[in-house]
DNA sequence: TTGCCGCGTCAAGGAGCCGTCAGGCGCGGT
DNA sequence: ACCGCGCCTGACGGCTCCTTGACGCGGCAA
């Protein structure tokens, strides 16, 4: 297991107690934590943080927890880990066919989630394995892991969205993204159609890694559908 | 969601009336299940049969739990579900830590255990997911999840419609696809008699992949009805 | 045989998509 | 308050790809 920055996790609690609670137990783990009170919160707060795992309490004011599941699994496969009261057969078999990972009933030991979250990070983790985070192609090099780009030895900087992207398509190497998962994945499942935006910064992509910017060879355009990594 | 074949589902447990309780369920939920009754079986049976997931009981006569785990997270990722009559935390902690994807306590509801199960297998399938997605013909192969053809060898590019055409054909193949369906899907529910579009670009699917374009063997036409794709 | 219909082929036009550049705006740091 | 970086947005030119029409061929029925 390579060392692990610390992973960020999206706290889903609308009683303050617990939350709080969450944040300080997940904090001294060395987990970066980030709250949300209420659904809609929430998947805001995915959109916008990209937390490596959510911790998912039901019960919440505004939305059904099956419905706040359903609205991330519309674009995102972050593993969810839902909090529950209710020691109910059905409302976990809802919740687990609404794409949820794992279902721990309240009062549940802190050792026990701890495990679980490990367990959730650590699948994900290898799903996309990191096993090659470092990527080479003819004129550059990409470090996953890292989160670095060297071409010609020297370092090239690249932006928050820039990297998002860059990443995406590193990760789905030599397959087509389309252009919607792009926009989803990068700025947000209500960014359907903007296509404008992937235009712009594939095109700042290419020229700083490129050689020849006006000819790609490893970022390559498929018109009418999206874009696609060679290395 | 491509057809799902029914997983095969390994079942570890010493206890004859448990195995069997578990072998009739899943049986009946379409499951193909295998049984082990110690941890030595257990590995051997998941080296042979590879199952899609195995559903481990603790307290096997022969070995300790998470060295099965161990045992096996060795040179495999297939999920495993621990099942157990200790509702202790550190047990749990243990097994996670070992590698187990989750720990479900007896007694237990069937309900539940299903559920996890079809989300363990869920997530172990979207990870590898379409990785199998490669079709081949006598003269060129086709990639579904890349999205890519290649011919000799050289990759042979297709146009966004080109694509939609072809991988309908291929996820159908050996099956007839009349036209209306085939206009339907690739240009729209108001698209019923424009069969000049299909004739075009059948046409330039076939200069670009037949040996002989104007002898398709496997591109074929059905006059009067549609176009069949023969691997 | 002759006419008709469906299929295959080719090429031209045009719509839509893509790449590029420049400017404005917000935000965080000094 | 100022400055700089990064993000969003608009305009425009170029190019790919979709559409569309014309034509030849072959099978089938009258």
């Amino acid at each position: 297991m390579p060392d692990k920055e610390s992973s960020k996790v999206l706290v889903v609690d609308d009683d303050p107690q617990i939350a709080r609670a969450l944040r300080i137990n997940l904090s001294a783990r060395g987990y970066e934590v980030v709250t949300a009170h209420d659904g809609t919160a929430a998947l805001k707060a995915v959109a916008e943080t990209r937390p490596d795992v959510v911790v998912l309490d039901l019960g919440l004011p505004d939305l059904d927890g099956v419905e706040v599941i359903e609205g991330l699994r519309g674009w995102t496969q972050v593993p969810i880990i839902v909090l529950s009261a209710r020691d109910d057969s059905t409302d976990k078999v809802q919740a687990l066919d609404a794409g949820a990972d794992d279902y721990v009933t309240k009062p549940f030991g802190m050792d026990e989630l701890l495990a679980r979250l490990r367990a959730a990070v650590r699948r994900s983790g290898l799903s996309v394995a990191d096993a090659d985070a470092q990527v080479e192609t003819a004129s550059f090099t990409i470090d996953l892991a890292a989160k670095k780009v060297r071409r010609d030895g020297a370092e090239v900087h690249l932006t928050k969205t820039e990297w998002r992207l860059m990443e995406l398509l590193v990760r789905n190497r030599g397959r087509l993204v389309t252009q919607k998962q792009l926009l989803h994945e990068v700025w947000g499942p209500t960014y359907d159609t903007e296509s404008h935006y992937l235009r712009v910064y594939v095109a700042q992509l290419r020229r700083k890694l490129e050689p020849e910017p006006s000819r790609p060879r490893h970022l390559l355009t498929e018109p009418g559908m999206g874009y696609r990594f060679e290395p």
